[in-house]
DNA sequence: TATGAATGAGAGTTCATTCAT
DNA sequence: CATGAATGAACTCTCATTCAT
């Protein structure tokens, strides 16, 4: 990613994290970006195009934070804490991002549709996790698609915790919610 | 609520519902509805207007449902299972509603602020059943109100599920989510 | 078509006559209108449509001058003569309006193959006219069909005239142009 | 014309032919000709000066045509006849450029009406053939210059044809239609 | 000679809202 | 109560041209 793309790739991150996408519009990102708005579609196609890289981007960092803190780990059940750790600390570090994420994903528009293909890749990484301790007899496991989803439903939940107590600090919430999912999951 | 705004008003939860707030106009609305444009404007203030009243209808519709279906039980474990059961089978009946919601809950616009104020009460009400179960020592009783998050993060991972598995039955996935979510938490 | 349509309408003519279709903007035939850009695409679902529209009136209005003033003729050749000069007197009084069609019935966008289908309606009406000449023995009958294309390329070297000879009165050509048709066609 | 130059005029001429002028872009130009571009103003002042660099080269390699194939020929009438079905072969096989020609000589932009000084040579040397015979007492004499515009206008009568009849093979009317010149014009 | 990143004016279109009837 | 013509600000996107390298 060149130093152009670059800028712009963040402008556009900061707009459509506080405004959402349909607020957000072209001429803003480029006044933010400090660049002509002709820049911008030089460097990419469509305005929908420059949100599908910022998605596919930050879930890439995400896969990355996540098999790299639990690579060093044996026990299965500890991965999957870590994982909901890191999970969750990234939703909170990068909050307006994963709203982004949370406006954008339940519509049939193209974008949408892209935005919930890249977010597979994401659910086939926890059902590895996921999996690797219900082979090894820690969690229950039937229907472990479903707690995948299930996972993902939690995560959400801190955002709206965040959305909603704005003033308190939601890492006061990060354990209990662990353990939500930890006895959800059928930890034995 | 008379005829003309009722008519109204369906026609917009038809619409919201088909194509989110955004992609819904009032051109089509009006037209669903049978009506002038300048109608919609007779009886609402604003297009905003209009999805306030109706995410505020549609919530008291759930409210209703939830504590019509659950007076004749005593157990607090039963009741919160059928908790469970109705919200579940609301969110699969009226999956176009949720997304409505679930794609504008996120933002910072006046809309979206007001639906998260009309959401507090649901919360409420599920924290009720909650602090019922808890008082009774039948489930964990620490951190209450985050369970109440938990709980409805994972009501939009069912969403989620429809929305990735459009050919499959979400039916098929309540009993396994129900059982999520009194593990979680930390039924006894 | 009620007030408003006319007014727009007659401020497209101006525009396209003048500029073209690719120079004319929607703000400027707005401005000439003296109504709101807005307004335009109450009135018309878009340029093209807008261009489309003063073609298919345009024409109409040409064809209903030529049936007129040929109904009370009777010889054949007459009919033709009257044809031409019909054809030629209103070439030059149109004559930006006739340019407009020159320019854009080459391309393949879609407004120019609709309007090549609505000339097709101009061919006819001038093929029945040879036919009839035809019939009568009056004219050589072969290649009716090239014949009229010929006709219609004729009217075209009126308006290369007038673009070239901008100072001189295009009037001045319609006889020996008449003349070269009839010849043309084989007049016997 | 060196190398370059050479392959962005050819790469011009396709994007003009098959696109015409307003929907070729100098993005397309550039990539079809394989460079940069940059280098298209490198050798061209702009867009309007490749498109009048191509018209000159195509008007000019039509008249050499013209030229060569009546110059053996002594018969004033022949070398009309001859001069008729070299331009009609001429456009039938370069249809597209005659086409772009067509779409862009109605207008009053600085490139159109270079275009129509350009097309004047050719007027002349039309002129020049149809002189001949009149002075030869072979053809009416009377407003030679009408005619070389008649003459014109049915070449783009060719045009319409195969506009019209994309199926067709536009040779079969090019007897026809040089029967029709030679009427028109009055040979005796 | 050649490049290609950057530009920015300007295009067509959308749509929530208004208001005279 | 209801209408629908009219509005205009705001939007995304295009593309010929420039210029530092």
């Amino acid at each position: 990613m060149n130093k152009t793309k670059k800028i712009i790739f963040e402008a556009a991150i900061k707009a459509f994290s506080q405004k959402g996408y349909h607020k957000s519009t072209m001429d803003e990102i480029a006044e933010t970006a400090g660049v002509a708005k002709g820049t911008l579609y030089y460097h990419f196609k469509s305005k929908e195009d420059i949100f599908k890289f910022i998605i596919d981007e930050g879930l890439k960092m995400m896969e990355e934070e996540i098999i790299d803190k639990t690579k060093h780990l044996e026990n299965p059940i500890e991965k999957l804490r870590m994982v909901c750790k890191v999970q969750l600390d990234l939703v909170i570090k990068y909050i307006e991002f994963f709203k982004t994420i949370l406006s954008q994903m339940w519509g049939d528009e193209e974008r949408q549709n892209q935005l919930r293909e890249i977010l597979n890749r994401y659910f086939n990484l926890i059902e590895g996790y996921l999996q690797e301790a219900a082979d090894a007899g820690l969690i229950d496991g039937t229907d472990i698609k479903v707690k995948v989803y299930n996972f993902f439903g939690i995560m959400a939940s801190t955002v709206v915790y965040s959305l909603i107590h704005k003033d308190k600090n939601a890492n006061d919430i990060i354990e209990e919610t662990i353990e939500f999912i930890m006895r959800g999951i059928g930890k034995r």
